[in-house]
RNA sequence: GGGAGCUUAGCUCAGCUGGUUCAGAGCAUCUGCCUUACAAGCAGAGGGUCACUGGUUCGAACCCAGUAGCUCCCA
């Protein structure tokens, strides 16, 4: 048969994965193994493949395939996320473009245009994860609003509400007002815009001589500073600093508000930022979260001038029904035609942003459920600060610390379709009852409300965020609220790792952790892993706005899964962001040709079972023997670390320069009259299996290519996959060798880079004697140096040899005797920068052993490696001087 | 405004308890090779004032203080 000299993994991919479904491997069902177990981030349903999943997911696979590898009952969990806003607003622009309006439309209705839309498009996230690998038991996969996690979130709050944790009231929420909903602080973005600051002068009521403004006889005003004029219609009150000498004499005064000329008190409070604008602040309390707060301090009116879709309703009285913006150009055009506009400044601010739409947040009262979080959510930071529950990157638990001590309490009503509705029931007085139906609602209301006589009940038209939802992932996917007792949730909760964005630590992971103590009494997961965010070269997050990011379905067609996989991985430690590049895609799939092609030469080695086996060939095995057990040992320390990327590289470099570099090059048959000399058995036995280790710890990481050599390399039936294979042990090995061995390719190193620096070519066969000046000799490798060198001999001596190019090692000097001249010049020039590099590092050290204070302080080992250090450097400068005598 | 973190080679990052020839890796670059597994490759080489200033110490990339720049989170 005959094997392409590249990687070809498109024959390969789509194959693996249905043999691995067909025989299940991915699925997982209790039993008595150990359970390893992760639950995915539930991507929206909406979405597509982006590159943070790429990222994410790639993870889960590694720790879920090495887990299995591993021995464990390995259990990815997946599934979708209904996530109310994002998707209703895709639904919303679909019906529209179809000239349908939600308004037009019923719940009922609107509803049924959503699920079609779901089932149409819904799935293909999931799909598209298979095309990267991923392991999971999709026989398990869940939505978060299919009917028994609906069930979960609806029964969660009621017994929220009925232990009094739910509570309705009207607050301050960050209104959006394109998609006319509130939504969480979390869902705000902050960005820092342009803007102006108008300063606006107010009059004060009644006529107050100030000694500080002079000619000021009929009139005094104050000047505020403001970035939003357009809220002026809606002040209840100006605001200055107690201790402000500039406005001590307004005590007990009022103000009147421009254009609506309403009268307001002059209040004092240490909020005031003296510095900030002129010191005096206008209040409006229903625009403004700080306001607010003084308003409810000071006990002032609240006039609601924005209406919900960001126009000016008619509590403003003026500019009614035009949109903030608009009305913000405008006042300032009016004030200042009534000569109150004082000034207008150029300054940045932040302005908060809705991440779903990217409308501008406007601060709005209304009315809104909340649920309680002071005591809540106390479980919940205990167990991170004490390490029961691990983050990682550890640099996240202050930020963790910091959020959950200061949490507020979370809004968790939206003013939407698409989600779990709210199982609250109103009568015309706005008398409430939860429950889950509207029998049970009515049932409880008689005995709350026995003397009303109302037959009907209105269910709240609002539903829950979309996190109240998944805030119950690690539980309600195992069925722990419809079956508290049942075998899967009993098994594999707590789960073992989350993999997510840092972006969400708060959204979702802290609040999956409250829920998991308030449901469970236990951690949902012990360790969660936090990605970084995936950015382009120029370091901006990737977004489908900005257009910037790869389709990963092309990428994984262009240099195949596994080369993904292994290209995104290469760069992305736990929490920092991944500057991304397809050139490390390349650099995946050049690992995957070089892996290919390692078994194209094995594959092609003719097996004598009769030759014996040479001294070279032994050593070589003993080398790499002891060397993969060293690496394996390091790579399993790093996975227990999570450092994933070094797992990786460590990997890496002990295929592509341990194994094929080094190993394949020191065992490979001889090339004679044309043909491959056959290799003997035990060697190539042993080969066979160092190739099967190294395919096991690639496995993870890329999974079909190794298991299509896996079945290429021996003869293995269906079921024997690498996949369910067992992960390598380590156990103890000669460590000697493997240092012998760095001196051995030091002095290849050196003879290689003899042969370059006299342009030799690397088939004219050379000489080499060695003079052994420290230590004893050791033979064991000198076949190995042979044979990598190309040499004709390799001998000792007592003496220089005269003549030859040398080099100096630590404990030897090496001679190449050369059929051309030396240059003795250049001899020098290179001998002489050794010898002064050696001396002034002796130099270095002696200083060092000649400190008093050093002798007394270091530890013993300390001193006698310095001694040691002391003795090989003088060695060497006696050597190199010698050396360099010999030449004159 | 409050908090957290970062600054090491052209790029992306390691560097653990201060001490091994400790200044590293991968990529990129340069040089020579189409050497019968692989040019998606092989062999070799060159790259750094560890942001800056001071301090502690026998000894600092590492600990402390300050300065500058950057990033993120919260308000």
């Amino acid at each position: 048969m005959e094997i392409p000299k590249t990687y070809d993994p498109k024959l390969t991919e789509d194959k693996w994965y249905a043999h691995w479904m067909k025989h299940k491997f991915f699925k997982s069902t209790p039993d008595e193994r150990e359970p390893y177990t992760i639950v995915i981030p539930p991507p929206n349903v909406t979405g597509v493949l982006h590159m943070g999943h790429m990222l994410n997911n790639t993870i889960q696979d590694v720790l879920i395939r090495r887990a299995r590898m591993l021995g464990k009952n390995a259990c990815w969990v997946p599934g979708t996320d209904h996530a109310s806003i994002a998707t209703e607003a895709k639904v919303v622009a679909l019906l529209k473009e179809k000239g349908i309006n939600k308004t037009d439309l019923s719940r009922e209705d609107f509803l049924k245009h959503a699920w079609e839309w779901k089932n149409k498009y819904g799935g293909i996230i999931l799909k598209q994860l298979e095309k990267l690998g991923a392991s999971c038991d999709w026989d398990r996969t869940r939505f978060t609003m299919e009917d028994d996690l609906s069930d979960a979130v609806i029964d969660v709050f009621i017994d929220l509400y009925n232990k009094g944790q739910i509570y309705r009231g009207v607050r301050m929420v960050n209104w959006d007002p394109q998609g006319l909903t509130a939504v969480s602080d979390e869902e705000v973005i902050h960005k820092e815009v342009n803007s102006k600051l108008y300063y606006v002068k107010y009059k004060i009521e009644g006529h107050t001589p100030n000694p500080s403004q002079e000619g000021n006889v009929e009139d005094e005003w104050i000047t505020i500073a403001t970035t939003r004029p357009e809220t002026i219609l809606g002040d209840t009150a100006v605001c200055v600093h107690p201790d402000d000498e500039r406005y001590k004499h307004l005590k007990g005064k009022r103000v009147i508000i421009p254009m609506v000329n309403r009268s307001v008190p002059v209040i004092f409070d240490t909020y005031i930022d003296l510095t900030f604008g002129t010191g005096a602040l206008k209040v409006t309390p229903a625009h403004d979260i700080n306001d607010y707060n003084l308003g409810v301090k000071h006990n002032l009116e609240v006039i609601d001038t924005i209406a919900a879709n960001g126009k000016m309703s008619e509590a403003a009285g003026f500019y009614i029904g035009e949109d903030r913006f608009a009305v913000r150009k405008k006042i300032a055009k009016d004030l200042e035609e009534m000569g109150q506009l004082v000034k207008v400044e150029d300054i940045k601010n932040k302005v908060g942003y809705s991440e779903r739409t990217d409308a501008v947040i406007e601060p709005k009262l209304s009315m809104q459920w909340f649920l309680k979080m002071d005591n809540i959510s106390k479980p919940a930071l205990e167990n991170v600060l004490n390490g029961e529950i691990k983050l990682i990157p550890e640099k996240f638990v202050n930020t963790y610390k910091h959020w959950m001590e200061n949490v507020h309490d979370w809004c968790i009503s939206r003013q939407l379709w698409w989600g779990q509705q709210i199982p609250a029931w109103y009568d015309d007085k706005g008398n409430t009852v939860v429950a889950k139906t509207h029998s049970e609602a009515l049932e409880k209301y008689k005995i709350k409300y026995p003397t009303s006589n109302v037959q009907q009940l209105k269910q709240d038209e609002d539903v829950l965020d979309t996190w109240f939802s998944s805030w119950l992932w690690p539980i309600s996917v195992f069925d722990g609220f419809k079956n508290p007792d049942g075998a899967d949730i009993n098994y594999y909760y707590p789960t073992n790792d989350l993999v997510t964005a840092p972006e969400i630590l708060f959204f979702w992971v802290a609040r999956m952790i409250i829920s998991g103590y308030e449901y469970r009494g236990k951690k949902p997961f012990s360790n969660v892993y936090l990605t970084g965010i995936v950015r382009d070269k120029q370091g901006r997050k990737m977004s489908k706005s900005l257009g910037n990011s790869p389709d990963p379905i092309e990428l994984i067609e262009k240099y195949g899964a596994d080369g993904v996989r292994v290209g995104m991985l290469l760069c992305s430690p736990a929490g920092n962001d991944l500057p991304f590049d397809e050139s490390l895609c390349e650099q995946g799939r050049n690992f995957s040709n070089k892996i290919w092609n390692a078994f194209r030469l094995i594959n092609g080695w003719e097996v004598d079972n009769n030759a014996k086996q040479g001294d070279a060939n032994k050593i070589a095995i003993e080398w790499f023997d002891a060397k993969f057990n060293e690496q394996l040992e390091i790579i399993n320390d790093l996975y227990s670390k999570y450092r994933m990327s070094e797992v990786l590289m460590t990997t890496y470099k002990l295929v592509w320069d341990d194994f094929c570099a080094w190993y394949l090059e020191m065992i490979k048959p001889e090339f004679v009259d044309g043909k491959s000399l056959p290799i003997d058995k035990e060697t190539y036995d042993a080969t066979i299996n160092f190739f099967e280790k190294l395919l096991k710890v690639l496995h993870p990481w890329m999974p079909f290519i190794t298991e299509e050599i896996w079945h290429l390399i021996g003869k293995r039936n269906e079921k024997e996959c690498i996949i369910v294979e067992e992960w390598p042990k380590t156990r103890n090995v000669n460590t000697e060798i493997v240092k012998h061995f760095e001196t051995v390719m030091e002095v290849i190193t050196n003879i290689r880079n003899s042969r370059k620096q006299k342009n030799i070519s690397p088939k004219e066969k050379l000489q080499l004697f060695e003079k052994v000046n420290q230590g004893e000799i050791i033979k064991t490798y000198d076949a190995i140096i042979s044979k990598l060198c190309n040499l004709s001999s390799f001998e000792y001596v007592n003496q220089k040899v005269e003549g030859a190019f040398s080099f100096v090692l630590k404990h030897a000097e090496y001679f190449i005797p050369l059929s051309q001249n030396i240059d003795k010049d250049a001899e020098k020039e290179r001998l002489t920068k050794d010898l002064d590099y050696n001396k002034g590092f002796l130099n270095s050290v002696q200083i060092k052993l000649s400190n008093e204070k050093f002798m007394a302080n270091a530890k013993p080992e300390m001193i006698a490696n310095e001694k040691k250090k002391q003795a090989d450097a003088e060695a060497k400068i006696k050597a190199i001087e010698e050396q360099l005598t010999s030449l004159n």
